[in-house]
DNA sequence: ACAGCCATGTAACTTGTTACATGATTTT
DNA sequence: AAAATCATGTAACAAGTTACATGGCTGT
């Protein structure tokens, strides 16, 4: 529900028209989830059919002004109001894939997890250098790459945790492999990840 | 794409029907994400309409198993050799409502990111308390749970990145107050996250 | 004249999701 | 006999997403 409820965080200043509320989202998130300008009209019809928005006809050069109802900045407030729990959120397509890796034979876990990190850092080193090159007073921006930063560093100690604990499972199920082999350690660099391999 | 992954996941071990489906899928994601049965049938449709999935017939006792086909295994390892990226997760809906609260006037931030940290930091306590109780060999679910805790820690940071950003913000932007109110300050800062160093 | 942005909209689709209907088998 | 669990499915919807159609206005 995250455009529903950013649009109507924009409406929230006065009415404003589509392709305005396009710009403001893109703008006001950092131009980092970018926005199909149709999707704002397709939402916009959706807020009004459930009575959280209401057109307002054209003005004079054919633009149409959308206003927040009561029951819209009631809603607003109530998003606002209400932190955002671990149930609501989206399932963790990498958590599962990981899980599913280790339950399905014949795939190589390590191998995914190492693939993985690498991209994640390669993103990391990116994020980095955007930090660096934004502007210092651009607020949006700089929180949202903030938590995406953080997000990934976190993302990076898990995949390394996940790695560990795998190398002690798969000693305790396995017989023990005298390995010298492609251990955990921080040769990412090396590795390659073909990773399904069966 | 999760459940649809999910279920060609667990195809790759032979054919199985829906019910089972969904047993095994809540049981590989330490049954972290509850799947509604209907889901899995009406998802395994979708992919028997898409060509990645065939349906046998009923057997005996009127189940109907589902097995892979050849296209299903080639998408099956595609997911597991292409590291999940930023771009294609789904937008964070937390991020966008810091972001527009910060953009949008007349929204106290602070109060926001207090009460989200309240509560995330409550289902961390929740978390470990789950870590704590669950079995040492039950693999999935330790990760998953892993990923969850990694997650919270990373976000009760970045709120309190928040915090501080904010009111070096608004002491730069507004009238100075003086207020040595309930700042939740840096403190962490000093592990800040120049993290991930390897 | 033509390229390109401003501006609105719609049709068609995807995945996810639930509520319900139906019946068989198993457990209490 | 009743309750629970096994098992399959469908109808209907939500939210997100894109591709396309249409036209005005602006700068070159």
């Amino acid at each position: 529900m995250s455009i529903r409820h950013g649009l109507l965080a924009l409406l929230d200043e006065g009415p404003k028209y589509g392709y305005q509320l396009r710009q403001e989202f893109e703008r006001a998130t950092g131009a980092t989830w970018p926005l199909n300008v149709g999707q704002v009209y397709t939402t916009l019809t959706r807020l009004e059919r459930d009575g959280l928005v209401r057109g307002e006809g054209s003005d004079e050069s054919g633009r149409v002004g959308y206003a927040l109802t009561d029951e819209g900045r009631t809603e607003l407030h109530r998003w606002f109001a209400t932190p955002i729990s671990r149930e609501t959120r989206p399932r963790d397509e990498l958590a599962i894939k990981l899980a599913l890796a280790t339950t399905v034979p014949g795939v190589d876990v390590t191998a995914i997890v190492q693939g993985q990190r690498t991209s994640t850092l390669r993103t990391l080193r990116e994020l980095t250098r955007l930090k660096k090159a934004a502007a210092e007073d651009d607020l949006p921006w700089l929180l949202v790459l903030d938590s995406m930063i953080f997000q990934a560093e976190a993302e990076v100690r898990w995949l390394d945790h996940c790695e560990s604990r795998l190398a002690r499972s798969s000693r305790s199920t396995a017989p023990a492999r005298p390995s010298a082999e492609n251990r955990p350690a921080d040769d990412h660099t090396a590795t390659d990840h073909e990773g399904v391999r069966r």
